[in-house]
DNA sequence: AATAAAGATTGACGCAACGTCAAGGTCAAG
DNA sequence: CTTGACCTTGACGTTGCGTCAATCTTTATT
């Protein structure tokens, strides 16, 4: 059986355009062309589309499918566990998404609303003051701080001394994680340390501790990008695969 | 208070760039303009940002934000609750993602797994064989692998074959890095062979390559000394420095 | 057989939201 | 007067195609 690109595209439901696009990166090409260049399929790259249908309706990226299916030897599973990993972070981040959203309309609705820049004005008051002093560095951490104040409602109900006290312990952190990332021994105290420090941050948020959560966290920090880069830029450095090593080591 | 673009991007966390870029498309302009072209923004700017980013976080579109706010009657809160079912859907969407991916996981691990202790076992035999063929320091490579195979876990799904697949590309790697040091030539074809092997080598365990990715890492190399430890043990020679350039070259 | 309709081809631009150079002006400091 | 930091405007790259446009080839109808 052979099929023409328009007879694929109506057996599979892809357009024309998504097959010569396929084409054109490598991830199906026809069995062969005819005289006059025009591209003939037949069962195998049928096959083969169900396949790469599959996994992009598991949201793969085309690159991805590629290496999964021209790799013999790469594994499918762990491909998917890798996917699942991504789309659970997507979750995640959805979830926090609508949560805020969900506060914000209720916050409207209870017309006992903050107008934005009210939000925003304790915020932009350091901003101006570490603006004038010309602090630089101090307004980011600040505005980044401010980002995880939006993200994490829990923080809302923190006074401003607890807030300044989390900002200190946390700048303490990054500190010492630098000095520990150029000699990273887990066994010394300046790695019990960090643990400390980072489980004192998190009981500020956290309504009761436990190891465990604590150590997915920082699971988590290392699998999502955005954790990571968080504190990376913070430290100048990748130290947040460290932080990740510290804190199993103190939780087992 | 004035602020440029670069004192306004610090400021806010954002980059120069998007600011440029929101005053391409009228999403927010600066106060005025110097006579050398100069954007200046000011209180109002901030504010105005302020939203926009407020907007941002919650997954607003560019286009839909500039709605939004400069539209006078446009509600703020029908927008929200507009945006709330946009996230609904993804997350239905995502959700329903995650249930087909376990259950095609479920489906594959009921056949094949290799456990741990199994996939273990594989790359001690070939210690073994590599210890009676060449001696003693071949075991401290061989500890190496197994630092990194417990220190990655994303090894943990690969098959048997995999696994020693990608141990064989290592050791290619590093003998092909140690045969180019003798002679380096980033523009010959051992090279090349180099920077794919590694690539290869990477597509094991990253869900998506990237040259720039890829660049980043071998800087990470050569910047912690546990990397280039890793590779320099291995070759008897310090080859770390030379497969950043290597990779380097070749993700230009 | 002539003609029209259907389907094929290769470009090439467009989209979203910037990141990342490149080439070249401007400004404050030393 | 020279750095060096910061400013400007292009312009290309990214992901996965949709959507013309201009130009054949094949098939169907008259």
């Amino acid at each position: 059986m052979e099929y023409t690109v328009k007879q694929l595209a109506d057996l599979s439901g892809v357009s024309a355009r998504t097959l010569r696009y396929y084409d054109q990166i490598d991830l199906l090409k026809p069995s062969y062309m005819t005289d006059k260049r025009y591209r003939i399929y037949k069962e195998e790259q049928v096959d083969r589309l169900q396949q790469i249908l599959f996994f992009r309706s598991l949201d793969f990226s085309l690159t991805k499918i590629k290496q999964v299916m021209d790799s013999k030897n790469y594994s499918e599973l762990e491909a998917l566990e890798q996917q699942q990993k991504l789309l659970l972070i997507q979750k995640n981040h959805l979830d926090s998404l609508l949560t805020n959203i969900q506060k914000t309309i209720e916050h409207y609705k209870g017309e006992k609303i903050m107008t934005d820049s009210e939000k925003f004005a304790a915020f932009k008051e350091n901003a101006i003051k570490d603006n004038e002093k010309k602090y630089g560095d101090e307004i980011r951490k600040n505005y980044g701080v401010e980002t995880v104040y939006q993200a994490n409602k829990k923080y809302r109900n923190l006074t401003k001394e607890q807030f300044t006290k989390m900002n200190n312990i946390e700048k303490q952190l990054i500190d010492d994680l630098n000095i520990l990332s150029e000699n990273p021994e887990l066994d010394s105290e300046l790695s019990q340390k960090i643990y400390l420090e980072h489980k004192e941050w998190l009981e500020y948020s956290w309504p009761n501790y436990s190891k465990k959560a604590h150590r997915e966290l920082v699971q988590m920090y290392v699998n999502d990008g955005r954790f990571a880069k968080y504190y990376d830029d913070k430290a100048g450095k990748p130290v947040t695969e460290l932080l990740k090593k510290v804190v199993e080591h103190f939780t087992e």
